[in-house]
RNA sequence: GCCCGGGUGGCGGAAUUGGUAGACGCAAGGGACUUAAAAUCCCUCGGGAGUUUCUCCCGUGCCGGUUCGAGUCCGGCCCUGGGCACCA
């Protein structure tokens, strides 16, 4: 007997896979292929325990499906740009690169320490060029197709920094490092034309059966497709009408005023004359940064004193501007009816505004307007000729009359907004465009790509240097003219580098394009993703789309990339997420260093369900070891006999070693299907109960070595993909051959438990009264006599007319008297 | 504010997807071993009551409903986590 030493045993065999190559994967093989990916990390400095959580799923799913003889792709990489490495470039005067590539050496030895099943052959870092001078190819392809344009759009700017502020820089309105007020600023910025594929990227989601539903119906609600209708107001003095999106024109004769967003043209046409109105439209707008802010803000606006034109009934309607309308969704502008919209109602009683209820309850009863909106369908009512018919019998004559009086019609809407790639930063991807004062936007030939980020920069004072600053950078010329030109100086947001990293896994050395269509053709899609549920919109939307536009490109023939998906919870400590802010953090090392790193694996993986947040607790850390210790303590007593050499790995069916081989095959079985449908924590648990069962009969005497042997090595297999140190080193202690990385997944013996008595209870008047022992297929009649003979069943029916018999097979008997 | 989740013992969780609520583990209490500690091993462990090898009652956030039967389904509340487009 000894004890459990992970530390001695866990170097070895990572050691020995590393030298074998045990993970290096290849097009050229037999198997099927089966492509299991994690959200690559972003290189912050350390792992934690988030990505510890993540990547242990990963290498269970990774090392099972091996086993049941798939070809299985498990890369890793670095998500390498971003906002965190020029923020520690101030902080320490260090080089955003120089800061990048110590962390990814640094977390690439936490990752190898832990054991992880990846082909580190196909390691790629989204900072290097050869991996972003194929996404500034891309992107000169989609500006080609009209995908990439540009427009201008707000940024948050630090009038005391110089400098554009991420939405998470900016708190309470001011700059989180100078503390000043932040301003808005219009520039020109890049945009992707996502909207071009909202039908798509919707209608898609329905054939989805490998994702989870609450991500489909957040992606849904996020596309937002409404259908309604859109109408235009005339303003006198205006040339052109205000447009309006609606989805309930129903209610267009109920309309007491218009309200424009802050940003509409509109109202800044009308503050050029009206100071009071240009101050609420700069305060209103000047601490909000988020859309959560504007929509929980304290609704307020102001009149603009103009009047536009009813389309229907010519009545005069006042307009407004107010703070809670957003210019990016529909024209920026509302039609306001505050008898059936609760915050057109709330404003209107704000400001004094009118009521006017135009659809009645269709029951005939009375609604009272002065106490609440009313915002259910019914039938029009004070609505002219339109009085009289149900809302939706008004929504298509209205849009009818709107059609034929060119003031509108049916309209189509999306929530979805163009995705703006635009950030004025220097760790980025250099946008590959040159603005030439003759030619315009040329895109950057292919033969000049890539546009390398230039990596000498001063970085010792307070700030990191935008590439505008940067005169060696900005200065080129034109390569349609040949006159000279600047360059482009935003560069790409992050989200475009982890948009098609899982591509590039394919061929990741490949120069000749962003992947080798062959490879990626026989790996992709991915076929299971798994990766935080706080990336159940962007991230996921996002490489949706890249990969249908890949494929307009015809570079890919593939319309969805990620076959199954599975969003595991955050890992919490005393009920809030780990983070270094909340000081919170525990270091995976650390336990790694005390424990071994298949404790914490386990740990991990039993701690709760995939899906929900796990709470951290150390002592659950050491309850784990205690588990592997006693398994570890039983295995080398059993094993330290010696050896003939010959195993038959069956049971004997002497004493209870009928019974240990039943539980021991529904335990195989119990596990391959929970770790298919990864509810690893009940796996584990399963193994325990086994084990528990496995040492009491040892102990009892009532099994032999010749029947615990088989138990534990199937125990030790089961564990393998969970905890692959320990399970490699007890099957190489045992004498069995080969190494369980190589070997098949252990099968199960069905007729070893098939045809055994089970217990099932019996209930009189919803209570449990006594349980009864039959076989498992037993008819009703036999159920019903067993149930009826037994003697305190009996008791409580007691002579009563029985008024109900429910059997339900392998579940219960319900008696009702 | 809008969208999507989640509420079960002291704690993490289990419950064959409508069929014995609390598997497995942690913590706690008691005991064994030990000079001692650690480690290890054994027992108890939702609450209450009783005639205490056993039996009864209550119990899955709250209120109501469907059903022979509800932690699970339906309606309405309360609390809580994630996302809201420049954090990744």
């Amino acid at each position: 007997m000894a004890d459990y030493k992970p530390q001695q045993i866990e170097k070895k065999w990572q050691d020995f896979w590393s030298a074998k190559g045990t993970y290096r994967v290849s097009e050229h093989n037999t198997r099927k292929k089966y492509y299991v990916l994690e959200m690559f990390p972003y290189p912050s400095g350390r792992i934690h325990m988030g990505h510890v959580r993540n990547y242990t799923i990963g290498d269970v799913v990774s090392r099972f499906k091996r086993a049941r003889g798939f070809n299985v792709l498990h890369p890793i990489g670095w998500d390498a740009f971003g906002l965190p490495a020029e923020n520690a470039a101030i902080q320490n005067s260090i080089h955003p690169s120089i800061w990048t590539r110590g962390n990814i050496e640094q977390m690439k030895q936490q990752l190898m320490r832990l054991g992880f099943s990846y082909d580190w052959s196909r390691e790629i870092a989204t900072c290097d060029v050869k991996y972003y001078r194929w996404e500034q190819w891309l992107f000169t392809r989609l500006h080609r197709e009209g995908l990439a344009y540009r427009k201008t759009s707000v940024v948050n700017w630090d009038p005391v920094d110089q400098t554009v502020l991420a939405n998470e820089q900016v708190i309470d309105g001011r700059g989180w490092r100078s503390g000043a007020v932040v301003e808005k600023k219009e520039i020109p910025q890049w945009f992707l034309r996502v909207s071009d594929y909202s039908e798509e990227l919707l209608g898609e989601l329905e054939h989805m059966t490998g994702w989870p539903d609450a991500v489909k119906t957040m992606q849904k609600n996020w596309i937002g497709r409404s259908e309604g209708v859109e109408a235009e107001f005339r303003v006198d003095g205006q040339e052109m009408p205000l447009k309006v999106f609606t989805t309930r024109p129903d209610t267009i004769m109920g309309v007491t005023y218009l309200a424009l967003a802050p940003e509409h043209p509109l109202a800044g046409e009308v503050a050029k004359n009206r100071p009071d109105v240009a101050d609420f439209i700069s305060r209103c707008r000047k601490t909000l940064v988020s859309e959560a802010e504007i929509e929980t803000v304290e609704k307020s606006g102001v009149s603009l004193e103009i009047d536009a034109t009813h389309p229907i009934s010519g009545e005069k309607i006042p307009v407004w501007t107010a703070n809670f309308v957003l210019m990016s969704y529909g024209t920026g502008a509302v039609m306001s009816v505050p008898a059936h919209d609760q915050r057109d109602w709330e404003f209107a009683k704000k400001y004094g505004l009118g009521i006017k209820q135009v659809i009645f309850p269709k029951d005939g009863n009375e609604f009272d307007i002065e106490e609440r909106a009313f915002t259910e369908k019914g039938t029009l009512g004070d609505s002219g000729w339109l009085s009289g018919l149900t809302s939706q019998e008004a929504f298509a004559k209205i849009a009818g009359f709107l059609e034929e009086n060119s003031a509108g019609g049916t309209r189509t809407n999306y929530r979805l907004r163009d995705w703006g790639i635009s950030r004025q930063r220097y760790w980025g991807a250099p946008i590959p465009i040159i603005h030439c004062e003759r030619c315009g936007e040329v895109p950057v030939p292919d033969s000049d790509l890539p546009v390398e980020l230039p990596l000498e920069i001063d970085i010792d004072g307070q700030r990191i240097p935008a590439l505008s600053k940067i005169e060696s950078f900005t200065a080129t010329v034109c390569p349609e003219c040949g006159e000279p030109a600047r360059r482009e100086t935003d560069t790409m947001d992050t989200f475009m580098e982890s948009s098609w990293y899982f591509l590039r896994y394919a061929s990741p050395d490949f120069e000749d394009g962003m992947f080798d269509p062959q490879k990626a053709s026989y790996w992709l899609p991915v076929d299971q993703y798994i990766g935080g549920i706080e990336h159940a919109i962007l991230h996921l939307l996002y490489s949706r789309f890249f990969t249908k536009a890949l494929r307009d490109l015809e570079l890919l023939k593939l319309d969805e990339p990620f076959e199954n998906l599975l969003t595991q919870g955050m890992v919490v400590k005393d009920g809030a997420k780990m983070s270094k802010s909340l000081g919170n953090t525990v270091d995976p090392d650390d336990m790694i260093a005390r424990y071994g790193a298949d404790t914490v694996r386990m740990f991990m993986l039993f701690a709760a369900p995939v899906e929900k947040d796990l709470e951290w607790s150390e002592r659950g850390v050491n309850g784990m070891f205690r588990f592997l210790g006693r398994v570890w303590r039983f295995a080398t007593e059993l094993l330290s006999e010696p050896q003939n050499g010959e195993h038959s790995g069956k049971f004997s069916a002497k004493g209870k070693a009928t019974e240990l081989e039943a539980s021991t095959n529904r335990t195989i079985r119990k596990v391959t299907e929970d770790i298919e449908s990864f509810k690893f924590n009940t796996a584990i648990s399963a193994v325990m109960e086994l084990f528990n069962e496995l040492g009491s009969l040892w102990k009892e005497k009532e099994v032999g070595r010749e029947d615990a042997r088989p138990a534990l090595l199937v125990i030790t297999r089961l564990l393998y993909p969970m905890a692959p140190h320990f399970a490699e080193e007890i099957w190489e202690l045992s004498g069995e051959s080969g190494n369980l990385v190589d070997k098949e997944w252990i099968k199960w013996d069905e007729e070893s438990f098939e045809g055994a008595e089970i217990t099932i209870p019996v209930r009189v008047n919803s209570r449990v009264r006594n349980q009864i022992s039959i076989k498992a297929d037993s008819d009703e009649e036999t159920a019903r006599e067993a149930a009826l003979s037994d003697s305190r069943v009996a008791e409580y029916i007691a002579g009563r007319e029985i008024k109900n018999f429910v059997y339900v097979p392998k579940r219960i008997v319900d008696i009702r008297v």
